[in-house]
DNA sequence: ACTTCGTCGACTGCCTACAGCATACAATGA
DNA sequence: TCATTGTATGCTGTAGGCAGTCGACGAAGT
């Protein structure tokens, strides 16, 4: 009968369960890091922090293992979980991984963007520039990582994307600084990339992507001027009082 | 006092706290997953779970977000746990993947290994090849999978070998089929690998594994005879009577 | 003083219990 | 016969609580 057919019709927009209260404090926790009010190596305790934001233990228990799975906290099994604090050799080595991932992903975005991709690209372009121009950091920001995402899901691996995302996360913090060192340079590289995937130009475009983000692998280095062998966490662990503080790693 | 640093010396070993359960937990079902035991899309019941595995749920329940988190089950929430389904498509991508990041491994351990490194390629090289002589594909697929995972070692980059774990654990499954059919041609393209490494040949070494690992690739193609693009699981979801089952994505 | 031992507080890991929703099935009406 | 509504049951999400262990601190012994 149609009339069934319509409301299943009408259904189909899923009913949103309520978000589990973990997902919630994921997002939370995750602000309270990337704000500093959580500093790096601090010690997470889960009474505090269900008390905090208002929850039992168990989604506090469960957000924290989520966090762990995403780099953002590391967990000691006994002795509790503490934020990650990255070390400048850690973001090193997570630039130079995203380095060649993004370059297969421009690489088999070229053998695949369709006109409507190029022309998403471009916009980007077009809103990242017009940010530089208009010294607005965040947006330049957000423009940048963006594209650079969209890059990936045009190469139709969304294996890929799951692992750029990843990366993504996890030195998202150290964009900032390098945006506004990198500036117009880094937006006529993605132009001149933008082209080499519109001309189906595999082997161009991945080369040119690579050393893309090795340049700003490079910014990094200059603007921290830390030793990328360096083990030590830029921020030192934070011990409080009857704290119970991280064992020998 | 030398006394107070001899104790430490002595302490340096990591007092090994007894494994948490959840650890046990996800371990077991990794097994029973592996073996089958538990089928692809085959929705997993904490509660019952908990009842095989001797333990109360919560423990299942963070062993199940691991597992989630590792690629192994898909968590949906308010739904609860089902054991992941891979398509071929997936795997076809996961071997993408893990081709860009071991040729990049290869990369860097041209620039870095040692000889005390090259001479644990060698050998794990002897031992595969026995193995192989000996038709025992089991020994040979643990030495091919820890010689690509020590090149990467070598690498020097432990974020990428972090990465390359990741992929390995998802495609492991797949490879005692591949590595019958690969046989000896295999060995011989990983010692000119290990020749290229020694020599600092680096982007050779990186050809070299990427179109090893691409050959893999292809050998599942042809192996699982399965359309790479096909969405479809391989195995089909398990429904039993009075199961919850999976909503539509 | 310096070390060693014991005590205390704190925190994690785990368990049990309960509320609420989802599904399957039965009953009801057209 | 088919669609719809009601009902029972299973399962997840969350709360709260208890035992064991770790770390800090102080007391006692050397």
């Amino acid at each position: 009968m149609q009339s069934t057919e319509l409301a299943q019709g009408m259904l189909e927009r899923r009913i949103d369960r309520p978000v589990p209260l973990r997902e919630r404090v994921y997002q939370a926790m995750q602000e309270l890091i990337i704000s500093g009010e959580l500093a790096p190596g601090q010690h997470l305790v889960e009474s505090e922090l269900a008390e905090t934001l208002g929850v039992s233990r168990q989604p506090v228990r469960e957000a924290l293992q989520l966090l762990n799975s995403d780099g953002w906290v590391d967990l000691r099994p006994g002795y509790g979980a503490f934020v990650h604090a990255p070390t400048p050799k850690e973001v090193d080595q997570l630039l130079a991984v995203r380095c060649v991932l993004e370059g297969e992903s421009a690489r088999l975005a070229a053998t695949l963007a369709d006109a409507e991709g190029i022309a998403k690209l471009r916009e980007l372009c077009d809103q990242g520039e017009a940010a530089l121009a208009a010294d607005d950091v965040d947006n330049m920001v957000a423009a940048n990582a963006e594209l650079h995402r969209y890059v990936t899901e045009l190469s139709g691996n969304e294996v890929l994307l799951d692992f750029v995302t990843q990366v993504d996360r996890r030195v998202r913090w150290y964009y900032t600084p390098i945006a506004r060192q990198r500036g117009t340079q880094s937006w006529q590289e993605h132009r001149k990339l933008i082209d080499a995937i519109e001309n189906g130009e595999t082997e161009k475009a991945a080369q040119i992507m690579r050393e893309h983000t090795e340049r700003t692998r490079e910014s990094y280095l200059k603007e921290s001027g830390d030793d990328p062998n360096s083990e030590e966490p830029k921020a030192a662990p934070v011990r409080t009082r009857r704290r119970r503080t991280a064992p020998p790693a």
